[in-house]
DNA sequence: GATCCAACTTACAGCGCTGTAAACAACCTG
DNA sequence: CAGGTTGTTTACAGCGCTGTAAGTTGGATC
C-alpha cells in the first residue's frame, strides 16, 4: 500500500492542499460542501497525516521525554503512569528513557546530541548534581523531579523531604518507639535526597529530645531490596537493637521486612517499619507497609504544568514547587495505642 | 539562543551542507583535515542535528511504540524495562502508550489516525480479539504480545501458557496437594489467555487422574489484587476447601496471600500458592511467591527482532514464536518433601 | 604530459506538511 | 453600483535534513 499524501487527497478532491489541511484540522472557515467533498477523498484514499512532516513544519513535536532511573522500580513505574496520564490529558506523548542509575546515561539525557525530538524533558536525576545540570547548556525545557538541591536553571518539583521524614519519626515516636533507625544511605547517591530525609529524621528525634545514635543510621551499597535486607541483617548481627525503622523507600522497607523476619523479629511488635513512596509493593507486603506517601498524581500534574508553561515560552529562573505528602498507615507501623516494651 | 542549522555550520566551515552531514554521520570518505574543520565549526556553534528533519528526509523514525494495559503493573513494568533495553540496543527509542484495559484505547493504538510517528508497534492487547486486530488495515509493522489467539495478520510472541499452567499444577501435585484451585477468570478478558491457562490447569489435573471440580475455578471482577483477594475470600467463606492454588498472575497471587492470611490459613502449610509472571511483587511478598516465570528478556528480544525484520521490509503472514518459561520456586510453594495432610 | 581512476566534495531536489500573503467571492453599505 | 467587509480558497515558500548525480581534485599510469 502506497503512502497517501496530502497532495493526493487534494488532487482527488479537486482542491488545494491547504484546504485539505484545513479540513483535517477542523478549521472553522470551510464550507460544509467543501468539507464533505474533502472528507470523502480522505476516507476513500485512507489518508493519514504524516506526523513527522507536520512536526518539521510546525516545530512542535507534541512529545515529552521522561527520564527516570528504572522503569520497573515501583515508585517510578507508578509515577510514570501518572505522568503518562497527565501528559495525554494535555496532548503530549511520552518517550521513556531509562538512566539505570548511571551517570553517563543521565548526562546523555541532557546533553542531547540531537534536537527536535521532544518539546520538553521531565528528569529525575540520581547521579547528577544540580551543579552539573546547571553547567550544561540546554535548549529544551526541563523540569526536575526528586530531591536534587535546588537548581536555579530548571524548574523543580518535590515533596518536603525533611518534613516527610520528620512525620515518619513522629509517627513512630507516638507509638512509643524509642530506638529508631534510619535505612537509606546509598553509596554514590549524591542527590541530597538522602541528606534531606536524614535531616528530617534527626529533627524528628531532636524535637522529642531523643538521643541521636549514629549506629542507627544504616547504609546499603545499592538501591535494591537485597542490599537493604543485607544492611539490616548486618546491623542485627552486630547487636544493634532498635524498635522502629524508617526506610528511604518501599523497596528498602521490603528488604528490611525480610531481614527482620529471618532474624525472628516480629513486625510491628518488635520493630515498626515505615517505608517511603507508598507503592503497590508496600501495600501488598506482609505485613503491609506504613509508608510516606508523596502525592504522585499532584507531582505529575505539577511537573507537566510547569513544563507546559516553559514550552509555551515562559522564561526566567528555575521555580520550585512542593507537592503534598501524607503518611499511609498500615500494619507495619499502625497507629493507636503505644506498644509496651 | 537561536537554532543552529546544518547550513549555518556549512557556511562557517566553508563547505557544503552535505559534507557537514557526512561528518556528523561519520561517513568514511572525508579527509581528516576537512573533518577537523567541520568539527570545529560544529563545536563552535553547538550544532545539534534536528531529528525531525532527519526523519522526514529518511522516512525512518527510529522509534517504536509499546502499547500495554498499565505501565505500573509489575509484569508490564518489568517487561517494559527489557523492551526499552533491547530497543536501545538496536537503536530504537520507545514511546509508551497505556491502554488501561480499555477497548477504545486499544483500538486507537492500531487505528493510528496519524502515520510516521513510529516505525513499528509492540502491542499487548487485553480487550481486543485477534479478529478485531485482523480487520483493521494497518500500515505499521506490528508485533503482538500475550496470549491472543494466533492472529494471522501480525507477528506474535508468547510463552506456552498451556504447558506453563500444567507445570504449575504438576509442581503442586508433586508436593502432595490434592485440591488445587485456579484463580484467574476475569470478566471481560476475552483474549484467550485465561482459556489457555485454564486448559493447562485441566490437563495437569487430568494427566494425574485428578477430578476436575468446577467450584475450584475462581473468578474475579477485575485485574487488581483487591479483586482477587475478594474472590478467594468468598470461596473460603462459602466453605470451599483447597490445599493449593494457581493464580493468573502475581498480583492475583498477592491478593490470594492476603485473603488466606486473613482467614488464618498458613502458606504453604495449609495452602500452597503459585503465582504467574515472576515479578518483584512476588519475590518480596511474604511468604515469597513461587511463580511461573516467562523469560521476559527473551520475550523482549524476540519481539524486537521480529519487529525489526518487519521494519526492514519482511513480508508474509504472521509468525508465531514461543519463548521459554520456567518455574521460580520460593516459599509459597516450595519443592521437596510432600506435605502430609 | 595527456589520460584515466578513485577519492572526495558539491548542488539541489525532494521528504509531507503548515503559515503567510494574496486572490477571489459573496455580501453589505450608502 | 463603487467601495468596503467578511468569508473562503489558493499558491507557494519554507521547516532542516539526506540521497543522488554531477563535479572537482590529486595522483597513478603509460
Amino acid at each position: 500500500m502506497k503512502k497517501v499524501r496530502l497532495a493526493d487527497v487534494a488532487k482527488v478532491a479537486g482542491v488545494s492542499m491547504k484546504t485539505v489541511s484545513n479540513v483535517v484540522h477542523n478549521y472553522p472557515h470551510v464550507t460544509p460542501e467543501m468539507r464533505r467533498k474533502v472528507q470523502l477523498a480522505i476516507d476513500e484514499l485512507g489518508y493519514k497525516p504524516n506526523l513527522t512532516a507536520r512536526r518539521l513544519a510546525t516545530g512542535k513535536t507534541g512529545m515529552i521525554a521522561l527520564a527516570i532511573p528504572e522503569i520497573d522500580h515501583p515508585y517510578f513505574s507508578e509515577l510514570s503512569r501518572y505522568i503518562a496520564e497527565e501528559a495525554s490529558l494535555r496532548g503530549y506523548r511520552v518517550l521513556v528513557e531509562q538512566t539505570l542509575n548511571n551517570l553517563a546515561a543521565e548526562q546523555a539525557v541532557l546533553n542531547d546530541r540531537e534536537a527536535g525530538l521532544v518539546d520538553g524533558v521531565i528528569f529525575h536525576p540520581v547521579r547528577m548534581q544540580s551543579m552539573d545540570i546547571a553547567m550544561l547548556r540546554r535548549d529544551v525545557p526541563l523540569v526536575l523531579l526528586g530531591e536534587s538541591t535546588m537548581p536555579v536553571t530548571a524548574d523543580h518539583v518535590m515533596i518536603d523531604n525533611v518534613a516527610a521524614a520528620r512525620d515518619g519519626v513522629r509517627h513512630l515516636l507516638a507509638q512509643g518507639r524509642r530506638r529508631i533507625a534510619f535505612l537509606g544511605l546509598v553509596a554514590g547517591d549524591i542527590t541530597g535526597s538522602t541528606d534531606q530525609r536524614l535531616l528530617g529524621y534527626q529533627q524528628g528525634l531532636l524535637e522529642a529530645k531523643m538521643p541521636l545514635d549514629p549506629h542507627l543510621v544504616f547504609s546499603a551499597p545499592d538501591f535494591s531490596p537485597e542490599d537493604s535486607a543485607e544492611a539490616v541483617q548486618r546491623a542485627l548481627a552486630s547487636g544493634i537493637s532498635f524498635d522502629g525503622i524508617i526506610c528511604r523507600d518501599d523497596r528498602f522497607a521490603t528488604g528490611a521486612l525480610h531481614a527482620l523476619r529471618n532474624a525472628g523479629s516480629r513486625v510491628p511488635e518488635d520493630v515498626a517499619v515505615v517505608g517511603w513512596d507508598d507503592t503497590e509493593l508496600g501495600r501488598w507486603a506482609a505485613p503491609s507497609l506504613t509508608s510516606i506517601a508523596p502525592d504522585k498524581r499532584e507531582l505529575a500534574a505539577t511537573a507537566l504544568e510547569m513544563l507546559g508553561e516553559r514550552i509555551d515560552g515562559l522564561q526566567g529562573i528555575g521555580r520550585h514547587r512542593i507537592v503534598s505528602h501524607s503518611l499511609s498507615i498500615r500494619e507495619s507501623a499502625p497507629a493507636g495505642a503505644p506498644v509496651l516494651l
